[in-house]
RNA sequence: GGGCGGAUAGCUCAGGUGGGAGAGCGCUGCCCUUACAAGGCAGAGGUCACAGGUUCGAGUCCUGUUCCGCCCA
């Protein structure tokens, strides 16, 4: 075997990535006995490079993945990516800008065309990334929210909803993004708040002089008003509902009206009604019988209308917002503004403010489905862990509103529904008629440039039905007109027969997909053996940042085509933020980059340092030094391995013969056995509760500080010694053992640098690490951790001394141990050989009888004393010191259990054991109390000499 | 405005069901001891935010206060 190189370089780690694939060890195949355990990968953006969010979800979830393939279990890890409707388009959308070209130039399908392009060159980078990390995925099940399969999945539930009469049009104010031009749902609005002004306008009676008052935010939206609303009850405003107001800067006439949501503490109490730009309007105007009207002054691209009047017409809104102001101050119209700070919509891909459109949009009617949805969690059929957000879940699904589910963009699932111009709508009108074009430039028809008109006028013009699609920017459908919603692209008209049929031009949600994922990607609706093997699949591992967007969804369409949940447990981590908790972003230049961790510390470093910080219910505040520590410990367990491949190097086969070794270990061998074994067990818990902190903090602290900072040091005078061949030959054994285990649990969170480990051990069955069985627990001895504990504890007493007196790790000492009991003299004794060598100490006497000598050092531990004589050497003072901390401490400890144990309610009250260990405590501390103070006196009367 | 979470060592954070305050980094001292100086050994350092309460006993449970995050409207 070649000796290992000084240090580990993880350069190389990619080397057994492509080993793992090429033998097909992701795949659940190579387990195929084993029970199904299978995850579905959050899809990442297909936009998207690899951030630290997706770092620790991936790190997590190949955490589990490796563990449960490693127990046999047949797993499954899901990958793919999400098409990311908005932000994919965004991205292929400001490319062409360079180009000088957008996407209505193009048109629909050549622009479709470039970003398929697009995402075939580019697509794969985030896959890439992934692999970097580690990532165990099935690459052969690849999916991809638009490949052929999902969208096939898409349209059967699309078209199940819609003849359940689930999914509906309707006309209703939506959140606007008027950057990206399309509707967005609730979630998809981020609110934040922002200071603005509350502007105080006069609106002046129509008969007679005299005001009324109205506060707003948005004083551009007044040219929009249809009334002014005021509380029912108000009795500043009492007699005023019916009166007539004149609307500034227009020539209309607008009612005092009464509504019972009017809040009479805000500004004046008096509001003004702007249904078509204000969702609080918008419910107004539709209590109100008759219903008020909707005046749209804004339009889609936060531009005035014509409507807003000619003054304003074609102005952006907050230019628009200053020249309202100006014109009103000089009307005298302002009665004052003040500072207000209120929350603004802002969209949550490009930031702009939302601007509230009435506009038909689709919308899927969830009511029912989150009643089901809420019952699942309630019955724990899916765990949501940590259960904090259990809550959440609940506040958010009991409110749900019915999703806004189709987006005017043109990279997504288009919408499978058709619209007929030439039948009749249910009140006999020619839904041609209803049909209206805007064309995103002129179009010359018949000599003439034309901007757009309804279906019907268009196709009299001459204008044939592919020129108009081709050239639509904008098609809105009135209500009325009858969808065709099917699973195939109709080639007739089902009712008249027509082959000039329209497609609905908007595309679905992008979560509407995702919602699909756990069961889509597995071949749903196909009954494939996938479905039936790993449907529902055991854990969903996600940020709670799409818990309501994604998790929810997921559970709804779970339950509603799958009958039962998509995943039984939901594991919610953490937010990575810097080192000062700030949320990484590019604006703030705060972000890190994950590749880049991975280039400077290694892949296996960095996924421990995530492992280490997932602690439940926080927030990461990510810091590098703990990577270059993790970093560290792969150095120390490199140099631990190299040391024992040195050791066993020329004998490995009469080692590995050797089939009883085990029964030939003395106590220490015995005893890192039982603490593995305790390590194996504490990982195993942790796991199974998604502690990951704690698994990894075992797993570490088992390999530095048990395994590397004693046993191989205890094993050192056994391995060099050579006297005792037997015991030699079953320390390495343990060695071996010992290092083979710790691999074999390290190896979820470190995948790299234990296989390339193990891979240098001799004796291996298998060809990798990971696919090697994960360890299990049997050998827990408690009395030897017992003995080997007063072992340890003469052993750190002698260092004590050492250290606090300044003595030379180099100087041999002599000892003089005494013991408080037989047994642990007879220990000691047989160990004697471990405390000379891990102590330094040439000489040692070990005596439960022998007296102290004058001029020694004292260390009292709980099963013996060390004396070490210094004569000469002591510097009294020094040891006095040393004595009399160590004294108060003791002390301090006494009175708290003496107060403890004189409580008359203690002694009754609390349990019996912890009363009897109190009191064991007492009399040890007792104990150690008298031996000091025996010493410090002895101190004194030499110092008084 | 409603809800959730946090405040523990200089820093970053662990502390399932109440019963001896922990880790990593940093700091101090002594060491290049034949796996490892990316290391070893030994140390220092805490009114567990504040004020009450429950309890024999509170970092842990309850109430209130302050400060800081986040979510929803």
């Amino acid at each position: 075997m070649a000796r290992l190189p000084k240090v580990y370089n993880p350069t190389d780690e990619m080397k057994w990535y492509e080993l793992w694939e090429r033998e097909g060890y992701f795949r659940p195949e190579i387990n195929p006995e084993g029970k199904p355990y299978c995850i579905v990968i959050p899809p990442p953006n297909v936009t998207g490079s690899l951030h630290m969010g997706h770092a620790l979800n991936v790190t997590l979830q190949d955490i589990l993945i490796r563990w449960k393939r490693m127990q046999g279990y047949r797993t499954l890890w899901v990958p793919g990516t999400d098409h990311a409707g908005i932000a994919t388009q965004n991205v292929v959308e400001r490319e062409i800008a360079k180009e000088g070209l957008d996407r209505y130039t193009l048109g629909r399908e050549a622009f479709i065309e470039r970003v398929w392009r697009w995402k075939d060159e580019y697509g794969e980078r985030i896959i890439t990334q992934l692999k970097r990390i580690g990532a165990s995925c099935d690459w052969q099940r690849q999916r991809f929210t638009l490949d052929e399969g999902l969208s096939r999945a898409v349209k059967e539930v699309f078209v199940r909803l819609f003849e359940e009469g689930l999914i509906y049009r309707d006309l209703r104010l939506i959140n606007w993004c008027p950057r990206c031009h399309t509707a967005l749902s609730d979630l998809e609005v981020e609110h934040e708040e922002l200071e603005g002004r509350l502007t105080y306008i006069r609106y002046p009676f129509v008969e007679g002089d005299g005001y009324i008052v109205v506060a707003t935010t948005r004083p551009e939206t007044m040219l929009g008003d249809v009334a002014v609303a005021v509380h029912p009850e108000d009795p500043r405003y009492k007699g005023l509902v019916g009166k007539m107001l004149k609307l500034p800067l227009t020539n209309r006439e607008i009612p005092v009206i009464a509504d019972e949501e009017v809040d009479p503490e805000f500004g004046t109490g008096a509001v003004k009604v702007t249904p078509a730009h204000d969702f609080n309007d918008e419910a107004i105007a539709k209590r109100q019988s008759p219903p008020l009207p909707f005046i749209t002054v804004i339009d889609e691209n936060a531009k005035m209308t014509d409507e807003a009047g000619k003054r304003y017409a074609g102005l952006d809104r907050y230019e628009c917002r200053k020249k309202v102001l100006e014109d009103l101050k000089e009307q005298g119209l302002i009665e004052k503004e003040q500072k207000y700070t209120h929350s603004v919509g802002h969209c949550y891909r490009c930031k702009t403010v939302i601007e509230p459109q009435s506009t038909i949009q689709w919308y899927l009617n969830v009511k029912e489905i989150a009643e089901e949805a809420i019952k699942v969690v309630r019955q724990s059929k899916v765990r949501i862990i940590p259960e904090g957000w259990i809550n959440s879940y609940f506040a958010w699904m009991e409110n749900i509103k019915d999703w806004c589910i189709s987006r005017q963009i043109w990279w997504g699932h288009q919408i499978p529904v058709w619209y007929c111009p030439y039948c009749k709508t249910d009140e006999g009108q020619h839904q041609g008629d209803l049909i209206s074009i805007t064309f995103y430039r002129p179009l010359e028809i018949g000599g003439e440039k034309v901007l757009g008109g309804t279906y019907t006028e268009l196709r009299l013009r001459g204008a044939t039905s592919e020129e108009i699609m081709k050239f639509a920017n904008r098609v809105k459908i009135d209500q009325s007109v009858r969808p065709i919603c099917m699973r195939e692209t109709p080639e007739r008209c089902p009712v008249c027969n027509s082959p000039e049929l329209i497609r609905d031009p908007d595309v679905l949600d992008t979560w509407f997909s995702s919602a699909l994922w756990p069961f889509s990607t597995l071949g749903w609706p196909k009954e494939t053996s996938d479905l039936k093997t790993f449907y529902p699949t055991d854990v969903l591992v996600t940020g709670f940042d799409i818990l309501f967007f994604w998790v929810a969804r997921m559970i709804m369409m779970g339950l509603k085509f799958m009958n039962d949940v998509p995943f039984r447990d939901v594991y919610i981590h953490a937010l990575v933020r810097d080192a000062k908790g700030q949320k990484m972003s590019k604006s703030k230049g705060n972000v890190i980059d994950p590749l880049d961790m991975i280039d400077r510390y290694g892949a296996d470093a960095f996924r421990f340092t995530l492992a280490a910080f997932a602690a439940q219910g926080r927030d990461i505040k990510f810091s590098e030094d703990r990577v270059e520590g993790y970093k560290n410990f792969i150095n120390k367990l490199w140099n631990a391995s190299k040391f024992i491949l040195m050791n066993i190097e020329d004998e490995e086969n009469e080692i590995l013969s050797e089939k009883n070794w085990k029964k030939k270990l003395d106590i220490p061998g015995r005893w890192i056995i039982s603490r593995l074994s305790k390590t194996t067990k504490e990982i195993d818990s942790a796991l199974k509760e998604y502690r990951f902190n704690e698994a990894a903090h075992a797993i570490y602290h088992f390999i530095w500080h048990e395994f590397c900072d004693w046993y191989i040091e205890f094993s050192k005078p056994i391995i060099y010694g050579k006297e005792n061949q037997l015991l030699r030959r079953a320390t390495q054994n343990c060695l071996l053992f010992v290092l083979d285990v710790s691999l074999r649990l390290l190896h979820p969170f470190m995948p790299f640098v234990t296989e390339e480990l193990w891979q240098n051990l001799p004796g291996q069955r298998q060809k990798s690490i990971m696919i090697a069985e994960y360890p299990l627990y049997e050998e827990i001895d408690e009395e030897v951790e017992k003995r080997m504990a007063e072992i340890m504890e003469v052993i750190t007493g002698i260092r004590s001394i050492r250290g606090e007196l300044n003595i030379s790790p180099s100087t041999q000492l002599k000892a003089i141990v005494k013991p408080f009991s037989k047994d642990t003299e007879a220990v000691l004794q047989d160990n004697s050989q471990y405390i000379k060598r891990l102590a330094n100490v040439s000489e040692l006497i070990i005596d439960s009888k022998v007296e102290r000598q004058k001029g020694s050092a004292l260390e009292v531990r709980s099963s013996s004393e060390v004396y070490i004589p210094l004569e000469g050497l002591l510097d009294i003072d020094t040891e006095l010191k040393r004595l009399q901390k160590d004294l108060r401490k003791i002390e301090d400890t006494i009175s708290l259990l003496d107060r403890k144990l004189l409580n008359e309610d203690f002694i009754k009250k609390a349990p019996k054991e912890v009363v009897e260990k109190e009191k064991i405590r007492y009399n040890e501390f007792m104990q150690k109390r008298e031996r000091l103070l025996e010493s410090i006196n002895k101190l004194e009367e030499v110092r008084g000499d």
